[in-house]
Order: C-alpha cells, then structure tokens, then sequence
DNA sequence: AGTTAAACCTGGTTGC
DNA sequence: TGCAACCAGGTTTAAC
C-alpha cells in the first residue's frame, strides 16, 4: 500500500507524538512477514527515541535508561501492502485490537497500532540499527530520493548498469529508493519516457528529467498527504489526497490529461503499469 | 550475474 | 445470488 510519501506522513505522525515515550506493553497479532525476534516483554521500560525512515522502512529506536551510547536497539517496521499505523490515545489495556491489528505498542504517550489485512508488513526487533537483522535489510537499498548526493549523473550511471525495463528496474529501488507502483508509473509520464524502454538505453539528458520528475512526485505526493486509493490514512486516520491528480495510475481507458490519447494498461514484472503512448517515448 | 517468477496473505471487485 | 477469477500501494527468496 504505502510508497514512501505515505510512509513519511506516517513517520511525520508518530515521531513527535512518541519521542521520550515509555513503553508500557506489546501485544502481537497474527504473525507478520518475519518473527519479532526477541521476547515482547523485554522491551517493556525503554523509551522510544527520535523515528526516523530509510525507503519505505520505519526505524524505531528504543532506549534503555542506563544505557547511553550513539546508538540503541529498537524496531525495524515496514506496512508492506496493506498497513498503516494508528496512534491513539494512551489506554490503560490492549483491548478492542480488531482481527487485522498484529503489533500494538503501549506508550505513556498512546498507542501505536500496525493495522495490516494482508500481513506482508513486519515489525522485527534489531539490537542495532547497523547490525542485522536491521542493517542486512536496509543495506539493500538505494539511494533516497533528495539526498543530494543523489546526482543527474551518478543516477544515469546506475540504470547504465541495468538492461531490464525503466519500470522494473525503478520498482527495485536500486538507482533509487521510494517510487513503488503509483509513483514510478506517475514519474515516468510525467518524464515522457516509455515504461519498457531499458534503463541502460536512457540518455543523460532523459536520466536527468526522470530524476526530477520522480522528485517532484515523490514532494507533491508527501505534500498531499500520500495517495488514498483504497484503505491508505494517515495516523489520525485522515486520508491522502494524491490519487486524484494521477495522470495515468489506475486510469486504463481514460484520457491522458496532457495529449488526450487513452491511457494504456500492461504488465511488467507481475504488477500492472499505466503509461500514454502518446507522450512516453521509447 | 542478471532477470524473471513464486511466495507470502486477505479482501474487494468483476464477470459468468 | 453464488462462486470463481482476478486484482491490489511490496519485497524477499527461489528458480531460469
């Protein structure tokens, strides 16, 4: 469900809410995509620590008092395709958790609430977050989106590397990280560029555009409060508003909003993509 | 090595 | 109306 605009409205939510927080109690659902990885109860007492976000990751830090250092374990948490967090007012119990509420974490501060119907989410325990299970998830990934670093060329000379369709290899998240289903297929109209062209086929010039149309995107999607196409809210539960300036995503048959032309449906790597043969160029 | 399928799940929508 | 088939915002893992 969430791309990373959603998942940095959710970031934005829950931070300062929860920063200095205690943690009271854990109560886990049915079994998400991985095994916590260490006993709930043995975070009970830390403090929760500044959230911050790496792609579509969450990290969630937790504190022990005595405990010091530059860095603390914490929680590694991902919505995967269906979840969303929630954070509630602080209750004295775990009560009421519906059939799809796996990881509920209860603060002085309110509860924080992994809702997630289809389970492909996880919530995994890392004692750092350099070191795994945390760092060998995370070590995949892509550059983010607006770090600076993140260059015209050194972007071009990553889909150099790959021959696979710009679409695909866009999903993978290895030139960049942030752009799933939606915006990839969004970023890619607004940069003129045909989905199946190969990435190694792509001038610098065009690199250059995708780069800045994936970033204004990405900006104008965290402006709008990510996409609501079915079950997406924020952690007050409020919906995003994105999904109804898509120029092509979810719009198969409909006209393109720049050339008139219809918009067109294929598959590409198992996921559908929506594109405009009139002004995505191979 | 690099690209593509299979797998993980539930629920809503579509079509016969 | 009932039921099967297909679709969905992701990404790891296994297989060509």
């Amino acid at each position: 469900m969430p791309e990373l605009p959603e998942v940095e409205v959710t970031r934005r939510g829950i931070a300062g809410p929860l920063r200095g927080a205690t943690v009271l109690a854990l109560r886990m659902g049915k079994p998400l995509r991985w095994p916590l990885g260490c006993e709930p109860q043995a975070l009970v007492g830390t403090q929760v620590g500044d959230i911050t976000r790496r792609g579509k990751y969450l990290w969630l830090p937790l504190w022990r008092p005595a405990d010091d250092g530059p860095n603390s374990e914490g929680l590694l948490m991902h919505l995967g395709m269906s979840g969303s967090l929630s954070l509630s007012a602080a209750s004295t119990n775990l009560n009421g958790a519906g059939p799809h509420d796996h990881f509920d974490l209860l603060t002085n501060h309110g509860l924080l609430r992994l809702n997630d119907p289809r389970r492909f989410g996880a919530v995994v325990w890392s004692a750092a977050i350099d070191v795994a299970p945390a760092a060998t998830l995370l070590q995949r990934l892509g550059p983010e989106p607006f770090d600076p670093s993140l260059t015209p060329l050194s972007f071009h000379a990553a889909l150099q590397r790959r021959q696979a369709p710009i679409k695909t290899v866009l999903l993978s998240g290895e030139a960049i990280v942030g752009a799933g289903n939606i915006y990839a297929c969004e970023a890619l109209h607004q940069a003129g560029i045909h989905p199946a062209l190969r990435a190694d086929r792509i001038s610098r010039p065009r690199a250059e555009r995708l780069l800045a149309a994936l970033r204004q995107t990405l900006a104008r999607a965290l402006d709008l409060g990510g996409s609501s196409l079915r079950d997406f809210s924020d952690v007050h539960g409020a919906s995003g508003a994105y999904q109804s300036f898509a120029a092509v995503y979810d719009r198969a048959g409909q006209p393109c909003p720049r050339c008139g032309a219809a918009v067109r449906r294929v598959v590409q790597a198992q996921r559908s993509t929506y594109f405009c043969l009139g002004c995505q160029r191979r």
